[in-house]
RNA sequence: GGACAGAUGGGUGAGCGGUUGAAACCGCACGCCUGGAACGCGUGUGUAGGGAAACUUACCGAGGGUUCGAAUCCCUCUCUGUCCGCCA
């Protein structure tokens, strides 16, 4: 969330920033009014209260019946009602306040650059070089299919279209990447950790998703639960309403859940194969920081992700994302992506970033510093998503006779 | 899912409808004591908002209600514990 002191203490800079992700002056505006307005209320409120509070006393040492004391009664009665009534006011401009202060999204750091999509996005670094074949290289949807990995019709047989059956070796290798991967987190100082699937509206909120994106989620019938669309929202809500003693920081974890989106408005996109799924696994980064360890954490679990996929072979770029093309709350996004030789491209596999305190002031998500609490800084990382890995694997490692190789990395774990 | 019990500050735990934002103890911080420490003694120590400050408002699981005044009374919900049921 947005600090609205922003607005009110350097608007002007605030409204340069959030250009960079398309948010409008005149919303800005709007946006700080309403922050104005609210506090014009609070403080007509409080003074109320104070008055009722300091006059309220005088009933214990009044006479009972003397007239003092019916005349101060009429006057509370009258201070009561105008005490709802300006309740009545901050509550409905706080709504307002809020309802549009949750949309708005987190403010980008200095080295964000401008830009409309992903054609804005910056190259950072090139990571090995893709292979040369020999032959035309075969999609991953038709080499599952020929290897027997890949049940796309049993899948939808038995969900919908975006679910597929992973049978066999593929079965077999996709369990051995997430070892993988959870093992070379944890040599990069993340614990594991085993977190629920399911989570309230409560937690979605803290981490963004609510309350602007709930058609991308499965939600339960009749409880206030959905299926998460990523672990960062559990691991990330671990610590929400909590005060971290600062000797913890930085918390450090990675986990492996299955993630569920409704990949609503993605259209066609992707629509053969595993690359976008309603479900899908993901191994998960997330760190929770001191607000002046952040940058240099995020470096960190880039570094995580790529060195990840150097291990596994397969050649990728790293991407600082423009503005335009950014999450909701993030504040910084490197994405990683990986060569598929199939589309001839490189496609997202990973995606890190740093919300700053946009999650933390949400989620109420503070460490103590001396005498002071401050808000923590999170940040989460794919520390790829094992479907796509899986993708980058098969299509890397075909074989002319259109079998696969398994990469030598993931052979002890077969 | 059924029955009962409970939810108070970093922790344990008192709280009568009005000097209780909250006793006491523990912890923590600082000071004194000491060659240094322990012990002991003293002082301080919740969160959030507003304000330059003085100060002020809200918060005792959450949301409502009664009252001039609610941690305290009433209602609803959530969560935790115990027992029963059901189970991986």
């Amino acid at each position: 969330m947005l600090d609205p002191k922003l607005l009110n203490k350097s608007f002007d800079e605030t409204v340069a920033n959030l250009q960079k992700k398309k948010v409008s002056a005149d919303l800005l505006a709007q946006l700080k009014d309403l922050y104005l307005v609210n506090k014009g209320f609070k403080l007509d409120l409080e003074t109320a209260q104070a008055y009722q509070n300091d006059k309220s006393k005088l009933f214990q040492k009044l006479a009972k019946n003397s007239e003092e004391l019916n005349n101060l009664k009429l006057d509370l009665a009258n201070n009561k009602n105008k005490i709802a009534e300006l309740t009545e006011k901050v509550r409905d401009s706080e709504i307002n306040l809020e309802k549009l202060l949750h949309t708005i999204p987190n403010i980008t750091s200095n080295d964000v650059p401008f830009g409309n999509d992903e054609n804005d996005n910056v190259l950072l670094e090139n990571i090995l070089e893709p292979r040369i074949f020999h032959f035309e290289p075969k999609a991953h949807y038709e080499l599952g299919e020929n290897n027997n990995w890949l049940d796309f019709e049993r899948g939808a047989k038995l969900a919908k279209s975006r679910f597929t059956v992973i049978k066999g070796l593929g079965a077999r290798l996709e369990r051995a990447l997430i070892n993988f991967m959870l093992d070379h987190n944890r040599e990069y100082g993340f614990d594991e950790v085993s977190v629920p699937i399911i989570t309230n509206s409560k937690s979605l909120f803290g981490t963004g998703q609510l309350p602007k994106f709930e058609e991308d989620l499965f939600k339960i019938e009749g409880e206030d639960l959905y299926l998460i669309p990523t672990s960062e929202v559990t691991l990330t809500n671990i610590f929400n309403d909590e005060i971290i003693n600062i000797d913890q920081l930085p918390i450090k974890m990675t986990a492996v859940t299955p993630c569920f989106r409704k990949e609503a408005g993605s259209g066609g996109r992707d629509i053969r194969g595993i690359i976008r799924q309603h479900q899908f696994y993901k191994v998960e980064l997330v760190a929770i920081t001191k607000q002046e360890d952040s940058d240099d954490i995020l470096e960190k679990m880039i570094e995580c992700s790529s060195s990840m996929l150097t291990k596994l072979g397969l050649p990728h770029r790293k991407m600082l994302l423009c503005g335009g093309d950014m999450g909701f709350s993030a504040r910084k996004t490197v994405d990683i992506e990986v060569w598929l030789p199939s589309q001839n491209k490189y496609r997202e596999i990973s995606s890190v970033s740093n919300t700053g305190d946009f999650q933390a002031r949400r989620a109420n998500i503070r460490y103590r510093d001396g005498k002071n609490n401050k808000l923590a800084h999170t940040l989460n990382g794919s520390s790829l998503a094992v479907g796509r890995t899986l993708v980058a694997i098969m299509e890397n490692y075909q074989q002319a006779d259109g079998s696969i190789e398994i990469p030598e990395i993931l052979k002890k774990y077969l």
